[in-house]
RNA sequence: GGCGGCGUAGCCAAGUGGUAAGGCAGAGGUCUGCAAAACCUUUAUUCAGCGGUUCAAAUCCGCUCGCCGCCUCCA
């Protein structure tokens, strides 16, 4: 099996070739620093991060790039508000830029060049597009003639004619036709300038992209990633300045997401529908939000809620519950690895063989049709389900089944780091989701712990209405009491 | 107006020609003084509707209805 992907310029799902065999080159179009992520970046992030990692799981020599864009109008709106180096609002940034994806669990890129070390080769490519005849100055600007690339809008499919037709875009006197775009701009008096063969001035944008995925990845390279949202204009205009400049093919994979929804409408600056990263990490753990983004195709359309997170939570507590119980069974027993032959097992034991033998080639399967991460999240359930109902029935000791339950664990956890989930020490993982519950109600741990104790007093002297009367009561305070032959312990709702 | 996408059980969600994964919720069971938790089992003769192609369609084609996106900064 070879790894098919959807292909934006296409419009189909295609085989993989890469350009150089063994490697493969990504560059993803990361963000302007003006602002914290909200969960649209997020889903982004993470899911050009599980292609990284399956694109080196399965054996390629990866270059990731993913930009930093650090000079734009909205940083310097941004700094004028606060009356600051621009400097000052992009450092800070990708400083939370940084953190966000860190807590988010993502690999770091090969490299994360930013915009504004690049301006040489943003004015060379400039230069070399206005030599062919593709770009023209024009009173310290120089713009993109779009007319001059007859493939222009061969991503988004559309055509020049109708968008012009429709067009909402302002008429620059500067510009010779409405739909050329900005490749430099001219500074105003008091913005961040770099010197340029057209005066002082700063890169438009889309040519930072240009710039920095050839400096890294070549004139030609494999994949290109980012949301939906990006495929006009500005990946248009990337391939426009690119192929152009070069007169070779830009990019021979265009990979997008789907957007993230509130309520089924697009989250959106605009219609101030959208939560940060951060808002949404101090009520969800951060590997909640990883798992929901995964749970559903990255084309798809996602839809945020704190029932849908809530949803995914327990999906992702009942793996781990079924890893911590899967640990708790290796763990008495480290050293009693032996062969394994179906004649030792049980029938749930030989289901649970089998079922774990085919995980990972399903795994690779899924995850080669299109990075099918919600099909992978699946397998596992089934994977998890099987082994359950085996641990419900193995006798202490039983070599075999420590020996059957260490090779699925191992496999989960291969299959895991791919997915960039199932690496927290299963225990400790619930444990904290239990303390985040319990942290918000109106009741102390101590006051709890009296009131069990005074039900198993009751309970031991037969009064159950009483143990009933406190059981209810703490149920109505969000806290759930669980017996057990070692004792009465409780838990948060 | 132009272009594109989507509509699968109460909810979320895989599945692009071979007879509907998985999760959540619900129901039943084991357990329990009763519960809860945990675990097990179970839940769509059917894939928005209507036609068509085919031995065979959720999957392909046409039409209808509904929802959404892009065309402006946006992951």
């Amino acid at each position: 099996m070879s790894l098919r992907v959807y292909n934006t310029l296409t419009g189909e799902k295609e085989t993989f070739v890469p350009l150089v065999p063994g490697k493969a080159g990504m560059y993803v179009c990361g963000v302007t620093v003006y602002d914290y992520c909200h969960i649209g970046h997020a889903r982004a992030n993470v899911v050009f991060d599980v292609i990284f990692r399956y694109l080196k799981y399965i054996g390629y020599d990866v270059t990731y790039v993913r930009n930093y864009t650090d000079i734009d109008d909205k940083i310097i709106n941004r700094a004028n508000q606060e009356g600051v180096d621009y400097r000052v609002i992009t450092e800070r940034f990708i400083q939370a830029f940084d953190e966000d994806m860190a807590r988010l669990g993502l690999d770091k890129p090969t490299v994360e060049p930013k915009a504004t070390d690049h301006i040489d080769g943003i004015i060379a490519i400039i230069e070399a597009l206005i030599a062919k005849g593709h770009a023209y100055a024009s009173d310290g600007d120089v713009y993109y003639a779009v007319e001059t690339f007859p493939e222009y809008l061969k991503l988004s499919k559309r055509n020049l004619e109708e968008m012009q037709a429709g067009a909402r875009v302002e008429v620059g006197e500067k510009k010779k036709n409405p739909m050329d775009f900005a490749l430099w701009k001219g500074s105003k008096p008091g913005e961040p300038w770099w010197q340029s063969p057209w005066g002082q001035g700063r890169p438009g944008w889309h040519i930072e992209c240009s710039a920095m995925s050839m400096r890294f990845l070549g004139e030609t390279f494999d994949f290109h990633g980012g949301g939906k949202d990006l495929i006009f204009p500005h990946h248009e205009n990337e391939i426009a300045q690119s192929e152009a400049a070069n007169g070779c093919a830009f990019v021979r994979y265009w990979l997008h997401n789907g957007f993230v929804n509130i309520n089924s409408e697009k989250m959106s600056k605009s219609l101030g529908n959208f939560f940060t990263i951060r808002e949404v990490l101090e009520r969800f753990d951060p590997e909640t939000l990883r798992f929901f983004i995964l749970s559903a195709h990255y084309r798809s359309p996602i839809d945020f809620s704190d029932q849908n997170l809530s949803e995914a939570q327990a999906g992702l507590e009942r793996i781990y519950a079924c890893l911590a119980a899967m640990d708790t069974v290796i763990w008495e027993n480290p050293a009693a690895l032996v062969e394994l032959s179906p004649e030792v097992l049980s029938p749930a034991g030989i289901d649970l063989l089998e079922k774990s033998s085919q995980m990972l080639a399903r795994f690779k399967e899924a995850m080669d049709d299109d990075f099918n991460s919600a099909l992978t999240i699946g397998i596992v359930f089934e994977v998890v389900r099987c082994a359950n109902r085996f641990m419900a029935e193995i006798q202490p000791g039983n070599k075999a089944a420590i020996t059957l339950l260490h090779r699925v664990r191992v496999e989960i956890a291969e299959l895991g780091e791919v997915l960039g989930l199932f690496h927290s020490k299963p225990a400790k993982w619930l444990e904290k989701q239990q303390q985040e519950k319990t942290s918000g109600l109106e009741i102390t741990a101590e006051e709890i712990e009296a009131l069990i104790v005074e039900r198993s007093e009751a309970r031991k002297a037969k009064n159950f209405s009483r143990g009933d009367e406190i059981r209810d009561y703490l149920l109505a305070k969000g806290i759930q009491l669980l017996d057990s032959a070692q004792g009465t312990t409780w838990k948060a709702k």
